[in-house]
DNA sequence: CGCGATTTGTGCACGTCTTCACAAGCGCCT
DNA sequence: AGGCGCTTGTGAAGACGTGCACAAATCGCG
């Protein structure tokens, strides 16, 4: 299925060091080895150790070992990591060392909230225009931008290239919006709206789901309570934990 | 194996259906299953195959149907899934019988999103408290609730009983408002922001970070820019690919 | 009443991710 | 210079998740 075989140009002579093509759930990680990173750099240390590095980031040392070993790592043994270094190769992998630019579609409540987020600046992102259907919300101004109706996105595009689109509608005008973000030429899509977009090969697709994450929780604390109440009903139950859980972004019971 | 009996109406004393203990990666997907059933029944149909909910909800129809099973579920071969009774068992395995009351942490830019957010109410959660530091918000009232401050969060969990913790504060404050939940009696945390939290055995964190999101969407940029300028310069990058990437929830290309 | 069309539920094989355990490498101290 | 302690990088094993392909089950119809 997804044999992206970009026929593009076969070129060669590149300066660009050819990225690793890392497992997705190494570049899942990454962000967070940073923002650690960017903390430890900050309170002064020169160098890290991957149990430091680790425990600072919430992950196991070994798997945080292999992550940077797929990119090709500059750790020292004996020593550890060096911050700077390793912050500089993180970002050159996520592609950060050039500020993208990011347009926001949909300027309610959540678009606002978004729009008004310093961590998308602090890391290594620029919101470039606000986008909204609604005429009596365009003109409005947001934190230093002039919200702007969602059919000039093509002057938009012309005006800068933009990488990223974020989608903050309601659902029901999420896949109108997603549609026109391809249109001018947008790869990659964060999608806030509860729906399930379907969009061209190529075009990547993250989405957040605020009321998925509670359900998720949601899950967990009934069978918490389904375990405390009846702990002997299926004999197994409780034996079966201790492996337990360890989903993609679920810490769970870290060590005080 | 899976005998979930799920006991049609057993009668007996405990009435707790003992939980499957069900892969963290279909936990992940009942909500989303969920919102496609809703659509559905809004839209008349009582049935629904695994294929057409499979679409819906934009995933292998084999692996709803594993999922679906893992729950000792009630389709009918040659004609598909009752809808209106699959939402009442994935309902009932997420614990979304009883409304949830979560309280809010954190009124500043996103917490104001949040407490607006309606799709919390209409997906069995429900605000029960706004809460804050900043003695300068106590008061203010957002969506007919009204702020108070973090330390009154004793009194909140006294006068009902508390399922969810939502941290929407900096990053700064968030430990200590985590232990302040955690102190409190609440089991499951949403953690916004941008660090990593230490709780206690048996609280569940999940973590949403919305600039980690927009690094992991820059890493496919970069890569998909790396691909198209230089495709042999590796000399593997092209051929590794194919395995490709498939992350808990991106969702890629999906077929018109 | 039996047959065919349809769709679920699942055994199986494969790929990915995690974790352990340890050899190799590095710096420091004597 | 040599040895010792510390830390990285990785091989291998196991757990987990995915997707194919097909048998079993159900409905509708002649």
């Amino acid at each position: 299925m997804s044999q992206h075989r970009h026929p593009g140009a076969p070129g060669r002579a590149g300066a660009v060091p050819a990225l690793p093509d890392l497992p997705e759930a190494t570049v899942a990680r990454l962000p967070e080895y940073l923002r650690a990173l960017h903390n430890l750099a900050d309170s002064g240390h020169e160098t890290v150790s991957s149990e430091g590095l680790s425990a600072a980031a919430g992950v196991n040392s070994a798997k945080l070992r292999k992550d940077l070993s797929h990119l090709g790592s500059y750790g020292t043994r004996g020593v550890g990591y060096d911050v700077a270094l390793l912050i500089e190769q993180i970002e050159y992998v996520l592609g950060l060392t050039q500020r993208r630019a990011v347009a926001l579609v949909g300027v309610g409540n959540l678009g606002h909230a978004l729009a008004g987020y310093d961590g998308f600046a602090s890391r290594g992102f620029r919101i470039a225009a606000l986008l909204d259907a609604d005429p009596s919300r365009v003109g409005e101004e947001i934190n230093g931008l002039v919200v702007r109706h969602v059919d000039d996105l093509p002057t938009v595009a012309a005006e800068e290239s933009l990488a990223i689109g974020v989608i903050a509608t309601p659902a029901a005008a999420a896949q109108q919006v997603a549609d026109q973000l391809v249109a001018v030429g947008v790869t990659s899509i964060l999608n806030f709206a509860p729906c399930v977009l379907s969009v061209p090969e190529g075009v990547d697709v993250r989405k957040v789901d605020l009321a998925i994450e509670l359900q998720i929780l949601s899950f967990h604390e009934h069978r918490k309570a389904s375990l405390t109440a009846l702990p002997a009903t299926g004999g197994s139950a409780l034996t079966a934990l201790p492996g337990g859980f360890a989903a993609t972004d679920t810490q769970e019971a870290i060590g005080t």
